[in-house]
DNA sequence: ATGAAAGCGCTAACAC
DNA sequence: GTGTTAGCGCTTTCAT
């Protein structure tokens, strides 16, 4: 008789249904079946087996697995960066979710390109994933070029933007209320005393930036204020940032209030005003958005806008999931909106 | 006679090969040789063939593709932690390697629990992935349990370790010179002046604060200096970190030289400096080690010690492909050690 | 120049 | 209770 022991030598590395069942002498099917505990196979050849599939660390191939049930268990996601705080606390979100449902993450990084973005989301379409997770790159976002995605809708291919959505209503997302958070940021300037408030904010094709400034003009209009158009400082990455801020304190009159649409800016900021021997929040007070770290540890620390990223991975999560469940069934693109809060520190 | 247009009504979501083969009159085979440039296909069916397959966007299916190549193209990776700065740095280090060589990436994240981490693993080999990237929970560091590591190692998986790796040597591994780290930070402190060193380390299971401290250690005995045990704040992040730390200046004698094995505890440390109303560097330097965003925006500054993340992370991948490539070819295991640098900045 | 068939690893409907 | 067969989508050897 053949012990299991004896057998280990000619095994090789990694085992299969067939190679159990031939060792066995029996069919495959009854390996499937035993292995699954169907009550077809006799209780002794399932102990067999089990034992058998045991021993050798038997693991299905997930892959062959996936092309069977035309499933994969993994979620796509797509984003620009991820050596970023907000980031990867939405792919934390994101993995939270996934894996109490047993899904797997497959990530990819757009760098903001647009043609690696373009290239990722073929990848992953090609079968990998069963849903598609997207934050935006900056450059597509530029080029406003979606034919990408817009053939995914078409496919009905399950697929939830997030945070950097494309402009037009007609697919699902979940996004800050960057508008209400920018309003409110600028109202707490507003009621700490600041009168002449300046803005730190992003080109006008990032969307965020965009909405961010939204909410601060709203607040600026309805409590009266002036604004002052060189107030309003657009920062261009591709350039120094320090320089571009710089330009705020280089004129005749300086503002009271600055409303950074990010951390790093508003840190810098921080830096640039004591470096001109003013004091925050007593001469200029500044609020970040952000959902970063730096706050915690600046001096003084950081007045913020919580972005809640670890939320909006879930909640983008969750709505994937649903659509991916309901793959087939009819339904209208839907929009889920976190709100933010302000965390208020030492610097207003 | 049928023209393109006319079919792409009657065509589903997602065509494959059978559907283009069936809607043109051939066989499968003729379409896969065709899509490939074949010259075993006559000219005028390629040119047909490959027409209609882009009109309907054809893309192979990579799961098919992975089953038949016995090849996913795919790299797992399995990290304690994503929300984490040098973690992140470390992915897109791995990520730009592997974009390059037409690898995707597959993310587990374990959070540092050992049950999870098997999980991971056993996810991972099932064969979705060709190779795997992994630094180890602090759990399985603690349980000093890699029996799940071995059993890859026996089936000659390729597996590389990166940073958190197993203590004993029989494994490809990618680390830091935690020891030569710890050694500079020590040395470029007692440059600074200082005689009376302090170390804010971790528990004992965790390998990195360890080496660290055997670099600090050494400097000290090297240098002649004393070490006074109290100096010596072992943090437990179960519990509060300020209060560990805060212990430090509770005592009659306290030091003029902090080195903290990463930027938090150097960050928390600052502030509690500060908040005694002592000041940095003057009365007490403090060197931090990392690779992380806070040095930068602390006031003052951090001097730290950068652990090149990416680099680690390319090196980590480098070696990955090297045994994927090679996979049947006899090798012994290879340990890659990335050297640190000090960054000056204003704390010390 | 084209096609049939087998097989990657697995399962499920359908024999027996 | 167990086995045969077909098929998920693709490729490749071997006919024709």
């Amino acid at each position: 008789m053949v012990t299991l022991e004896s057998l280990l030598d000619n095994m090789p590395k990694k085992v299969n249904i067939k190679m159990i069942a031939s060792e066995l002498g029996v069919s495959p099917s009854t390996v499937s079946k035993a292995l699954k505990d169907s009550h077809e196979i006799s209780k002794e050849t399932r102990k067999k087996i089990k034992a058998f599939a045991k021993f050798y660390n038997y693991k299905p191939n997930s892959l062959a697995l996936s092309l069977r049930n035309q499933k994969t268990m993994v979620i796509g996601i797509i984003i620009p960066d991820i050596v970023h705080h907000f980031f990867s606390r939405v792919i934390s979100g994101i993995e939270s979710i996934a894996n109490h449902k047993d899904y797997s993450l497959m990530i990819c990084i757009s760098k903001d390109s647009y043609e690696k973005e373009v290239q990722n989301v073929e990848m992953l379409t090609n079968g990998s994933v069963d849903g598609l997770l997207v934050s935006v790159a900056k450059e597509t976002l530029e080029k406003e070029n979606f034919e990408h995605f817009n053939q995914l809708i078409e496919q009905e291919f399950p697929l939830v933007f997030f945070d950097r959505v494309p402009p037009h209503s007609q697919v699902d997302k979940v996004i800050i209320d960057d508008i209400a958070g920018g309003y409110n940021a600028t109202k707490h300037l507003i009621e700490k005393g600041c009168k002449k408030l300046a803005i730190l904010t992003t080109p006008s094709h990032v969307t965020v930036g965009v909405k961010r400034e939204t909410g601060f003009l709203k607040a600026i209009e309805e409590f009266g204020l002036p604004m002052n158009a060189s107030f309003d400082i657009r920062i261009d990455e591709k350039f120094d940032i320090k320089k571009q801020i710089k330009e705020l304190f280089s004129q005749n009159e300086i503002p009271d209030g600055i409303f950074a649409v990010n951390e790093t800016y508003a840190a810098i900021a921080m830096k640039l005003v004591q470096e001109k021997g003013l004091h925050v929040p007593k001469d200029i007070a500044i609020i970040g958005f952000t959902d970063g770290l730096i706050s915690k540890f600046t001096s003084p620390t950081l007045t913020t806008i919580a972005q809640h990223g670890q939320t909006m991975g879930a909640k983008a999560t969750d709505l994937l999931l649903e659509l991916i469940f309901q793959k087939d069934k009819k339904r209208s693109p839907k929009t889920t909106v976190i709100s933010t809060n302000v965390v208020e520190r030492e610097s207003t």
